[in-house]
DNA sequence: TTGACATGCAACCAAATGGTTGCATATTAA
DNA sequence: TTAATATGCAACCATTTGGTTGCATGTCAA
């Protein structure tokens, strides 16, 4: 798996947009993607294929149709490469407790 | 903190190679982190202003050299954006079990 | 003070990127 | 079969990006 293409994939906030979505709702197809983007379907089509290249995206044919689903491996990945293991756990906690307070408002 | 600078930073394999010498060897000069790129002094400065930026690297200025610190908070935002609280753990057990598969070897 | 060293700033350029339009293919439903 | 729908492929173009060279500034040591 070639990290350079996960990193290259998330440098586009377009393509974190398409992630954001499938975070929401799993399993959307193309057009259903396209409805939330205000650019082309073959615009939308290149970016997706982008996420697929990077294994951010994993797809399912279903006819005419074409599932799209979110893969949180390769972004796991990310994290251990520069947090340590005792780190990880702290900065967790930390982030946790912030959204905790930030709910609290 | 704007999380398009932290992506945008990234992307750049020579980037993450000054994140990884960082992870390595904290608080290092320029100058020292210009020895192991093969690039001029320059380029590896617009890439460190770009990182320091996105707030993935601190500074600290030291008479006429400039100390460089990783900063993983922005890494590990990134993380939670899309892996959910309980993915979280299950992933870093199941990389941790890979880690140490390989180091079996 | 003077010379050497560490960093900063700016102009320039080739290559990559993200978007468009136009057309082709394949599947479902009437 | 035929029309509508879902996706795929390719050419084209403006902008961004990552690197270079050249020069300026600032600090330490002799």
């Amino acid at each position: 798996m070639s990290m350079d293409a996960v990193f290259r994939a998330l440098a586009d906030p377009t393509r974190r947009q398409l992630l954001d979505s499938l975070h929401a709702r799993n399993g959307q197809t193309l057009s259903a993607l396209c409805a939330e983007m205000d650019m082309t379907r073959q615009a939308v089509a290149k970016h997706l294929a982008i996420l697929e290249e990077a294994n951010l995206v994993a797809t399912i044919r279903k006819g005419r149709e074409k599932e799209h689903y979110l893969n949180p491996v390769p972004i796991n990945e990310i994290a251990e490469r520069w947090i340590g293991k005792f780190e990880r756990g702290r900065l967790n906690a930390l982030s946790d407790l912030k959204k905790r307070l930030e709910r609290e408002d």
